[in-house]
DNA sequence: CCTGCATCGTCACAAATGTGTAATGGGCTC
DNA sequence: GAGCCCATTACACATTTGTGACGATGCAGG
């Protein structure tokens, strides 16, 4: 059984030496492309096939091999099709909706990284927010060498450890794209107003937000204020200012940006305390993403649309279908 | 079982309607990235085990879905280090044997395709030679949608349709790319020298030869002289051609130039007669990868690489080791 | 309408795969 | 050197997968 990609990246593994990479290579040459039984592999390198099992299996899992599944590029779903119509969008991406238990977000997480591997530019610059599906997408980027190719955090941190950090995030995608990475040496919410005006404009904060109106790609999240919003499970916004937001209208947010159903942004007292870039910076990206999915983030990412904060969009059939009602 | 990709591209298949391609991304997506069983599938999708099978083992081998091996990229094999050492090389691939049956020239192609795929810049151009390995390349290229990416095929081609043809190798590269191809409308060979000149400098035959000096990639493969050779056996050079050749001390070609082993091009009647690019166009070719493996290559991938034809090598173990003695 | 051809579903079975459990053995600490 | 921990092996078993045989269904042409 191949698990989900959001296996926990828990136990310090750094260089992954248990197995010789180029060992494990082999095995996947010899099992995937040659199509070798696994029993067959295991005589030839003389060992047992149980071992060459688990490593094919680590292999899948830690992403050493990569199923890639063709883009019927020009060949595009009808859901597809009407989103960009509807929206105007540049592309858009629809997968389907997981059969089990697994996470939509996993789905989505690595169409995405595979767009965005395919339209970064060599020694091109991205930026990411928070989020689970960001964090999917980190987990299944396929690796590269890129030279010069920076990631830009474009949100502060949380300073308890979430299960899904930003930090975390940003390491992540950095390490696959070999990339440099620059983090907002931020608190995601500062304290004050004031305090944040402070932080904003002060180094190394305020260098690193300068970088975001010239990054090449944007790759967004849409974080929602539904009951099962991942912002409130982690304790990201405490219960009274979840419901305060709702009742200025905001629907959620995308790169802190509260926005209401109309995709008209808010001024909640929240985003006064957001360590974020100003949306027209974000604007000014050249490439913008927005990977999210799952029927509550609906208004949400309808809101994210009709704000323009994205040309191409990579969701779920669940929700592509709901944004087109 | 997932057999080799070199399946013979038989019958006629033009847009590969019989299934919808929806719906095969869709059983992809669920047995690959999910992990369900076929069964399951099968069941949740209203139809039998065995038809979903049958789709998933010709996806795989149309190359729907694309299973690659992380390249370990500044990780290099001993092999591979060596080889940039000693040919001053940009990089090396090494690929293992294959185990079983199967034909080295498809692991070479398939890691070649995966190497032009990254360093080929959209709207690219890339020039290709004839032969099998290209030939495996292309069945194993990632499919991509290529705005204004050109593909120029960088020989003549044959009359009599062999196995292998330089027209059908062209054609298939286009297509994975979603490029516009550019073939020489001539023969391999030209029946005289005087011939081969006219053809050379009329249209459109000169036009698509002077751009080859500004393409962006080479993918060129090497031609050996052995009596395993294709080209023997293929008869795209004649028994007496072929022994002359050997008696001016050819190794093989490259892009039709004949080379013998210390690298220096030959002045043989053959070269006269054939249907190319000059050698210092060629070496014009910003990127230049070599795929070519297998013992009886040896000595033309050696003299290839003596005479600057390459600054990526792909090729397989057995070859490399041969190369560094 | 019937015939021939081809594709698909059903059944069945052998091979391959994933996953336990207990035994083995190597390397480490003490 | 004894004892322990860990990883690997050997073995066994349930699932999953690939494939062949056979009948049913559907379609084109006579």
């Amino acid at each position: 059984m191949i698990r989900g990609p959001q296996a926990a990246p828990s136990e310090g593994e750094a260089g992954d030496g248990r197995a010789d990479a180029a060992l494990v290579a082999k095995i996947c040459w010899y099992y995937f492309r040659e199509g070798q039984t696994q029993d067959a592999i295991a005589q030839r390198l003389k060992m047992t096939r149980k071992r060459v099992n688990r490593i094919l299996g680590e292999a899948r899992e830690s992403g050493f091999v990569q199923i890639t599944i063709a883009d019927p590029a020009g060949h595009r779903t009808e859901i597809e099709e009407e989103l960009i119509r509807k929206f105007d969008l540049r592309h858009a991406i629809v997968v389907p909706v997981p059969l089990g238990g697994t996470d939509v977000r996993s789905f989505i997480g690595a169409a995405a990284a595979r767009y965005v591997a395919e339209c970064l530019p060599p020694s091109g610059s991205l930026g990411i927010t928070w989020g689970g599906t960001i964090n999917a997408a980190a987990q299944s980027l396929p690796q590269r060498s890129g030279d010069g190719t920076r990631v830009v955090l474009m949100s502060g941190g949380l300073a308890e450890s979430a299960p899904i950090n930003p930090y975390d995030n940003a390491t992540m995608i950095a390490r696959a794209l070999g990339a440099r990475c620059y983090y907002l040496t931020a608190p995601m919410f500062a304290e004050t107003a004031e305090l944040r005006d402070i932080l904003v404009a002060s180094e190394p904060v305020r260098s690193v937000l300068a970088m975001v109106p010239s990054l090449d790609v944007a790759l967004l999240s849409a974080i929602d204020l539904s009951e099962q919003s991942k912002a409130l499970e982690y304790e990201v916004i405490s219960r009274e200012t979840w419901a305060s937001l709702l009742e200025a209208g905001a629907v959620g947010d995308i790169c802190g940006h509260y926005l209401d159903s109309a995709g008209k942004p808010l001024h909640h007292p929240l985003v006064q305390r957001t360590i974020h870039p100003p949306i027209d910076h974000v604007l000014q990206i050249r490439h913008r993403i927005l990977a999210a999915g799952g029927e509550h983030k609906v208004p949400i990412i309808r809101a994210g649309l009709l704000a323009g904060f994205c040309q191409v969009l990579v969701t779920d059939e669940a929700a592509g279908s709901k944004l087109l009602d």
